[in-house]
DNA sequence: ACAAATTAGTTTCAAATGTAACTATACCGC
DNA sequence: GCGGTATAGTTACATTTGAAACTAATTTGT
């Protein structure tokens, strides 16, 4: 009499296998940490910069005026954490507030003389981190990439 | 007289541009805040698991003995982070060290039969949050997406 | 065989980060 | 206009995290 197939015995364990390696949650973890801490060496090894200052200098650019509002949205970082790293660049006199023409809670944020001055700086190394990071990728490449990252993301 | 091509006149400041939004490493980070909170909430929602701590009972598997060590190693996680990980895990009754046979140094962790059942439940969990993910995704283009990820990470 | 160097894992301390509460200003409905 | 509600940004508190120091056990060199 043969054996009728049955799930629970012919695949016992191995039907829920599961390596941390294959899981692609994990493989974006690791890819994750190497892409960022590539890229944060350019601000903290010498300037001792965090990733939020970077982003909120990022985000204004030599040339902006913009709100804390719109530093959140735009860099996609907590609001208590860009306040933070407002008043640390501001401390260092790398960054300046003023006061918004009609609304008094706002504060309008541009980097100084100074402040474009290390924005200046740093541009071209973070594009170079970035450059290295893509090395070897052609154009296609990283634009297909680029177009599922943002797929992924969309799958909500 | 023509004008000859100059660099520094023809792109003046254009050619330092930086936007944010364009900056690969500034996608990536997006892009791995969605994959995680996606995953995450899959083991902190209703067990209050952390993530070094889903990622070593992950390592450990249902029926590995590993050292810390190991976990270090296979979960890319820091020590000190893992330490406090097996601490947890131990005090809720989900995992138990033995001894080393030979090396008083080393604790060989293993899950317990209550930890076997928390991975148990939690595996499936975490592989449909995989699959909503990858949703309409090809196979042939996760394992492209895949081998990019290996590509950046190797171009140190 | 034993002092020095190495390794496994933990503890201590400081920095980073997020949630919730708070302050100050502006808007909205009447 | 004036009270209630919403919004911008900060402060307070708790949690997470990692670097460095530490403890205990093992290995190495002579």
């Amino acid at each position: 009499m043969p054996k009728k197939p049955d799930s629970t015995t012919s695949q016992p364990a191995e039907a829920e296998a599961f390596t941390l390696e294959d899981f692609f949650p994990y493989q974006v973890r690791c890819f994750y940490s190497h892409v960022s801490t590539t890229v944060s060496q350019c601000y903290t090894k010498e300037l001792g910069m965090t990733r939020p200052e970077w982003r909120t200098m990022a985000s204004l650019g030599p040339d902006h005026r913009l709100t804390s509002a719109q530093i959140v949205a735009q860099s996609r970082t907590d609001k208590v954490t860009v306040s933070r790293a407002v008043a640390k660049l501001s401390k260092r006199g790398w960054l300046r507030t003023r006061s918004h023409a009609t609304d008094g809670r706002v504060k309008l944020l541009e980097l100084t003389a100074t402040g474009r001055k290390v924005y200046r700086s740093l541009v071209p190394r973070v594009l170079e981190a970035e450059q290295t990071l893509l090395r070897g990728l052609t154009t296609r490449e990283i634009r297909e990439f680029q177009t599922i990252m943002a797929r992924i993301v969309d799958n909500r």
